[in-house]
DNA sequence: ACTAGTAATCGTAATCGTTCCTGTTTACCC
DNA sequence: GGGTAAACAGGAACGATTACGATTACTAGT
């Protein structure tokens, strides 16, 4: 997704275009991994000092639910990552070091061949963790 | 997994059979789904008001380590469950109302395709979340 | 451009799940 | 039964996240 696309959502659904969005956005489309609203903090607080969390999160959480990022939980955090390829559905093998992905276009549920008759699927998720190659090195 | 190979488990590394560690299996044993440390606490307060959260905490994750319970996170909440069918791989359908879950024989590992040359895989996760037909009905 | 109205923000305190700490109790081996 | 290390209770501390009242800053309409 590109900061064009994610502007013209936000702007179609009256959200304001401030300062604290704008280095979010920005921070997203320049590391293209998962991030934690830690990683988030430190990045804006050298443009904004007085940077809030509840800033921080009160946005990554109304970007995920637009479709903006995409988010996953790693050993108890939220990580956020910009949406990638837009519609298309796939999986992801994440580094557990740097947060970087990996697609996996394949999805599992195409072949589950579990009887799911009565059941509700609300979701699924699918995930590989390890290290990428350049964390192997390290 | 029934309370006797649990306890040939425990004992073979040297743990010891205490009322706290018989309780918290037993409750496992008669409830095969996912439970909340908290869910844990309020069935062991009735035999032992005075029960603390580290004795929980610490005897999950000791189960958890020696295969007797599986773990996994639920809208950051850790969940346990008592192990089924040891050691033979399988994913689970889990109800998000109730905990309840359904075994999926299917591993989708088997038929990724992408090359993860270089890569080094540490684990995977494939869960699908949705309401069991119990709960669909509420 | 000016102003009103409302969304967004700041700063801080509170919450929640989980873990740490310290002194005491318990299970197990002899 | 006595010694010893494991297990425990109670409470404090922790890190991530959310809630809150007061203030600031967008944006639309004049």
């Amino acid at each position: 997704m590109t900061l064009d696309e994610a502007w013209r959502i936000l702007q179609g659904r009256q959200f304001k275009r401030t300062k604290n969005r704008e280095t979010i956005l920005e921070f997203f489309s320049e590391n293209d991994r998962y991030l934690t609203a830690m990683e988030v903090r430190n990045f804006m607080i050298e443009d904004n000092p007085g940077i809030s969390f509840d800033t921080i999160y009160r946005n990554l959480t109304t970007f995920s639910e637009l479709g903006i990022l995409e988010e996953t939980e790693l050993n108890g955090e939220r990580h956020f990552r910009m949406q990638c390829d837009h519609g298309v559905h796939h999986h992801h093998f994440i580094c557990t070091a740097c947060g970087k992905t990996r697609n996996i276009p394949h999805c599992p549920m195409e072949s589950v061949s579990v009887n799911l008759q009565g059941y509700e699927v609300e979701g699924h998720k699918f995930e590989i963790y390890g290290k990428c190659p350049v964390c192997v090195e390290q």
